[in-house]
DNA sequence: AACGGCAGCAACCGCGAGTAC
DNA sequence: AGTACTCGCGGTTGCTGCCGT
């Protein structure tokens, strides 16, 4: 039996809708609330398919939609986001308030994009067709650093948004000790602290090579990003903030996605080499000796990382780690680890060491915010 | 004024995931 | 367990208005 279609084809009304249309569905909604979509235009007097009244409803006729042109702030939101999240437009529109995935998607692909391709950046991967802009500054580095970071944030994004979906469908098992420990959080916004660094560095970038990312063209000189550095020290120490739940899924997530070539052993072993987690009896308590991947039973979180990263597989959170540690000889012993992990051939090289060493910094830094209070930061 | 090209955007289509039966 | 159904998402289409010739 094939598809049955979402709506009989015959007799409805298709293309733009009419401000008499609109109202029948605004009355409809405003008394009934919208119910099975299904239904809905039988009952509100429409000749649509349901499908179009719920476009036409998300889409336009919501309340809570801002319309009219994307500031720059929402603007470099986008951008941001799409690096991170690629074409998730539901995913990017959750952090633009009022926007609708729609909006957001014909602006990237009517504007954005274009921009982005006549600054010579690839819209689809972010990264300068050119590295001209690259030498000498160091910027490159910093950028390969925020890249390492935007795996962990994209991460921290599916970690986050599985943990309220599961909130409301089953109790995670967090330690007890976690639970004490953890201050109330609100779930909603989730804290971009890579984004907030990432603006850090464009507006760097602005001041140092006249707009990398001149984004609105030119009325870029209007400051609206939150954060400027000075030439000379031009990026700030990042620090990676996730509350414990985030951190705790995060390291079963890993657990299960290396799997294939490690059980849940690895993440002790990586806590351990960690001063601030070995501490913790949490690691042992959650079982993460135990665990390895089964595709029957733990293909959800398997899915989850993949669904939103067709473009990064699973074992590239762990390359993030593998790539930058493998150039830092102050973690020998880590590196040794991962690049076991790897089977990489990687060769300890002093290029990235001071940068790489700041992205360690950072990870650590996410340990003792974990540690210490557990609250976002910034 | 007429025409064609183009950009912007609303709306549609097909698919996959989740759910009810 | 299998099937049908609903909903949401992302890609694509096509309408509309603007602009240049």
């Amino acid at each position: 039996m094939g598809r049955s279609p979402c709506c009989e084809k015959v007799g409805l009304k298709k293309g733009p809708w009419t401000p008499e249309e609109d109202q029948k569905l605004l009355d409809y909604i405003d008394e009934h609330g919208h119910g099975s979509w299904r239904a809905l235009p039988a009952k509100a007097g429409l000749r649509r398919c349901g499908k179009s009244c719920r476009l036409r409803w998300t889409n336009y006729l919501r309340p809570d939609i801002k319309r009219g042109k994307f500031s720059l702030q929402e603007e470099q939101t986008i951008i941001q986001l799409h690096a991170l999240l690629g074409n998730r437009w539901s995913a990017i529109a959750t952090h633009l308030p009022k926007r609708t995935d729609n909006e957001i998607k014909n602006y990237w692909n009517t504007h954005l994009k274009k921009r982005l391709a006549k600054m010579g950046i690839d819209p689809v991967t972010h990264k300068l067709k050119s590295d001209a802009l690259c030498s000498g500054s160091g910027h490159c580095k910093d950028v390969a650093n925020l890249s390492h970071m935007a795996q962990w944030e994209s991460a921290r994004l599916e970690a986050e948004a599985r943990l309220v979906r599961e909130s409301q469908l089953v109790s995670y098992p967090v330690p007890a000790q976690l639970i004490s420990k953890t201050p109330a959080q609100p779930l909603l916004p989730p804290c971009l602290d890579v984004l907030k660094a990432w603006q850090g560095v464009w507006s760097w970038s602005k001041s140092m090579s006249a707009g990398i990312f001149p984004i609105a063209g030119d009325d870029l000189e209007s400051p609206t990003s939150t954060l400027n550095f000075p030439a000379e020290n031009p990026l700030p120490i990042q620090t990676v903030a996730f509350n414990e739940s985030t951190v705790t899924t995060l390291l079963h997530d890993f657990a299960k996605s290396s799997a294939t070539s490690c059980n849940g052993g690895f993440i002790k072993e990586v806590c351990e080499q960690m001063p601030e987690l070995k501490e913790r009896s949490d690691i042992d308590t959650m079982g993460w000796q135990d665990m390895t991947y089964n595709s029957t039973e733990s293909a959800w979180a398997v899915d989850s990382f993949r669904a939103g990263n067709e473009n990064m597989p699973l074992s590239n959170i762990m390359e993030g780690f593998t790539d930058t540690l493998a150039y830092n000889c102050d973690d020998h012993n880590l590196m040794n680890l991962l690049i076991n992990l790897d089977n990489g051939d990687k060769s300890c090289s002093g290029d990235f060491e001071d940068s790489n060493k700041n992205y360690w910094n950072n990870v650590n830094n996410l340990v003792n915010v974990w540690s210490s209070s557990g609250s976002h930061v910034f």
